[in-house]
DNA sequence: CCTACCGATCGGTAGG
DNA sequence: CCTACCGATCGGTAGG
C-alpha cells in the first residue's frame, strides 16, 4: 500500500486525485502552448474542465507549480528515451540511430510540452528550473558520452562530442517549431530521417 | 533628403529620433531576455534609462510593437547572413560552410534577439507574426535551393532537402540556448566547428 | 470545492 | 516628455 507507482496498488481516493490532476495538467498544456503561460488565466483553465479555480489549487500549490510539473514531464520523456536505449547491447552507431529515433519520437509526442518548456522557462521558480535543468545536463551528459565511445572505437569521427551533442540536441529538439501533425511527414518518417542525418553528422562509416 | 537608409542623411531631428529608439530597444532586449516579456514592465525598461514610461510611447505604439522590432532583428539577422552568402559564385559545398559560418554567427551575436523571438511569440499580434514568419519561410526556401542545388551536382547526398534545412536551421539556431559568451568557445569556434558538422550532415564529399 | 472577493500590478493616456 | 492617474485583469484565498 506505499507503493504509489503502481496504479492498480493506489486507493480509489488516490487514483481519483490522479486522475483530476492529469485533466488539470491536459486542459493547462492546451491552453499554455496555444495562448501563451502569461495569456491563461487560471480561470481559463478551470472554465476548460467545467470547475472553478479552487478546483485547481485543490491539486496545485501555484501557477507556476503546475507549469513546472508540465515542463518537468517534456524534459524527462526525453530523458527517458535516451535511457531507453543507452545501456542496450548493441554496436555505438546503431545505439546512436536507435537514440535518434526515440529522442524524435519523444520530441514530437510531447511536442507542446516541449514548446511550453522552451518558452517559458522564466516563469519557473528557481528550484523547479534547477531540477528541470539537472534533467537537461543529464541528458547532454549520456549523449556525449556515447559520441565519445564511438569515437574511440573509431566509428564516429567527431572533432568536439560535447559541442556535437549540442547540436544533435538542437537539432532534435527544434523539430517542436516547425512539425504539424497530419502534416507531410509523419512521426516515424521524420525520426528515421532525421536520425539518418544524425548519424552523418557524427561522421559514422557505414 | 528622403533617404532614410544612410544615417549621415538624416537631419538631427531624425538622427536623435533613432539613437533615442536604438537605446529603447537595448534596454528592453536586455529586460526581456533576462526576466522574460510579461515579467518586464515599461516603467523598468524606462527607469533603466532614467526616463518615464511616456518617454517609450512617444516612440513605440505600444508594448508589442516594441516586441515585433526585437524580433525582427533577430531574424533578420540570419537572413541577411544568407544573403550574403548565396549569391556569391563559389562552389556549393563552399557555400554552404560559408552559409554556416555566417548563420551561427548571426545567431549568436543576437542570441538575445533570437531567444526572445523564440520564447515570446505568442505575445506578438497577428501582422507583426507574419511579417516575421514570412522572414522565416524565406530564410528555409533559399536554404532548401542550396541543398536541392548540391544535390543535383551530386555534391551532397540528402534524402529530404526541405527536412534537412529545418535540420540545420534547428541545429543552428538552438545554439542561443546553450551558448555562453566568455564560455569554452569562442563565437568562431562554434561558427566553424558547426559548419563541419552541418557538411557532413548534408553527406556532403570532401 | 464553490461563491465571492481582495489586493496588487501595469499597460496606456489625459493634461499640461 | 513628465506627473498623475485610470481601468482592467488575475493570482490567490477566506468562509462556508
Amino acid at each position: 500500500m506505499q507503493d504509489t507507482s503502481d496504479q492498480s496498488a493506489l486507493g480509489i481516493r488516490a487514483e481519483v486525485a490522479r486522475l483530476k490532476r492529469e485533466r488539470i495538467v491536459e486542459a493547462a498544456v492546451d491552453l499554455f502552448y496555444e495562448r501563451g503561460y502569461e495569456n491563461t488565466t487560471l480561470d481559463a483553465v478551470a472554465e476548460r474542465l467545467e470547475v472553478t479555480k479552487p478546483f485547481i489549487y485543490a491539486h496545485f500549490g501555484s501557477k507556476p507549480e503546475l507549469l513546472a510539473e508540465i515542463c518537468a514531464r517534456g524534459i524527462s520523456s526525453s530523458l527517458d528515451a535516451i535511457n531507453r536505449v543507452v545501456t542496450r547491447d548493441i554496436p555505438v552507431e546503431q545505439r546512436l540511430k536507435e537514440i535518434g529515433c526515440e529522442f524524435v519520437t519523444a520530441v514530437l509526442r510531447n511536442q507542446k510540452h516541449i514548446a511550453i518548456f522552451t518558452r517559458e522557462e522564466k516563469n519557473l521558480l528557481p528550484d523547479g528550473f534547477e531540477r528541470i535543468n539537472a534533467m537537461r545536463r543529464e541528458f547532454d551528459k549520456k549523449l556525449t558520452d556515447i559520441l565519445e565511445e564511438g569515437n574511440r572505437s573509431g566509428k564516429f569521427d567527431i572533432e568536439d562530442t560535447h559541442l556535437a551533442a549540442l547540436a544533435i540536441g538542437g537539432l532534435v529538439s527544434w523539430s517542436y517549431v516547425w512539425y504539424r501533425p497530419f502534416g507531410r511527414l509523419s512521426v516515424e518518417q521524420v525520426a528515421s530521417r532525421l536520425s539518418v542525418m544524425i548519424l552523418n553528422l557524427a561522421g559514422a562509416k557505414d
